[in-house]
DNA sequence: CCGATAAGTTGACAGTGGAAACATTCATGG
DNA sequence: CCATGAATGTTTCCACTGTCAACTTATCGG
């Protein structure tokens, strides 16, 4: 522990991480409209500039938050897999259940990921990769599926956009409120991502 | 044609919607986050306050806008439907098919009506019904596919929401940029939606 | 014709993201 | 041990935003 930390310990301490965390909180309690770098700096404990010295616009910083929200996903994957081995349907449908489940946790991190509010090239590349490892989770599931034969002989690559489709439209407009009229809305996220996720299991095993 | 379009020959003829008109040609072009109520007056030729003759803040005037595009949703889910009667599943795979185009050909206004942008409440009633009239189109489908044994006997919401995820999230992650490193990025959006709808079809129908 | 009122304008204000110039602190090699 | 340069943080400033209040103008019903 000589020197490996340095980035950890000037001034403040670790204001990058600081401000991350203050971001978080601020994004889950007022939403992503009302979020500024000022508030933010300001719950960290510093100037309204000081985040300039980590982040390179407001942009950089809602991305960055955004890969953590990336990283989480790709961990749920990956849990959900170990958690079934040798058996990709349930495999599949736990990885929808977290899916959702961390999604309907993180309401508006999740918009933040999803919801285009990061204009459009403001993913940089740190970020694309940490979702394609997540997307990977689940092309995994299904590779080994199809392979096994448990799944239908089409391209896994197409089966998992399917799955993935599912799950994140369901985490979407559950978290959007869209579900609250169905009378869908109020059932645990849990519940109805496994009753989703088991239809498109049906549809994609061989028969 | 007397007194009844009485709200729309006053000083510029008809503001509302020449703004309603701006505001999407903006949005198209730069996207949510660039979208200034000011931006929207200059286009539309006005002072920067005159849409709040119009819309009681920026808001509004956004919530009208998603109102619109989801009255588009709701028409194109019917004139699907229309497309093949007596048929429940081409009529939904159809269905489907239409809402990823509809929002792959407008993708900024997707991710206003979807993406959270509007941050909580901002939904008036009109645009709920609206919206809540597009996702009928699903459910009425569906209910004709489950009383006629097209489909299996589960609750038919229950099949209209595992529908309506899997094509929205389709339409969501098309639209923000999600799946172009899957190679799947590039297929046509109708393409895509029409094999991915065809594997939930194949998981609700009755065996 | 005329007054009420809807529609649009002007000017102000606080809050925002960001740039520039400045100040402070650290970590290190002479 | 300490000066020096880079990393970190602050102050000040600016253009722009959403919104409010006060004002002006066009329109329509009596």
């Amino acid at each position: 522990m000589i020197g490996e930390m340095a980035k950890t310990a000037y001034h403040h301490g670790n204001l990058r991480a600081a401000l991350l965390d203050a971001a978080e909180r601020l994004l889950r309690a007022d939403g992503v409209a009302s979020l500024s770098l000022r508030s933010v700096a300001k719950a960290a404990g510093v100037s309204h500039t000081a985040p300039y010295r980590h982040f390179a616009d407001k942009q950089a910083l809602l991305a960055a938050l955004a890969e953590i929200g990336f990283a989480r996903l790709r961990d749920g994957m990956a849990a959900a897999a170990a958690k079934h081995p040798g058996d990709p349907r349930r495999q599949l449908v736990e990885a929808g259940i977290a899916y959702v489940r961390l999604a309907s946790a993180h309401p508006e991190l999740t918009h933040l990921m999803f919801g285009g509010a990061l204009p459009d090239d403001a993913a940089d590349e740190a970020q694309r990769q940490t979702a394609q490892a997540a997307f990977q989770g689940l092309v995994r599931i299904i590779e080994d599926g199809v392979r096994a034969g448990t799944f239908v002989d089409r391209p896994p690559l197409e089966l998992a956009v399917a799955a993935w489709s599912l799950v994140h439209g369901a985490a979407m407009l559950l978290t959007t409120g869209r579900l609250d009229r169905t009378g869908l809305g109020r059932m645990r996220a849990e519940t109805l991502a496994r009753r989703l996720a088991q239809h498109l299991v049906d549809g994609i095993t061989a028969r």
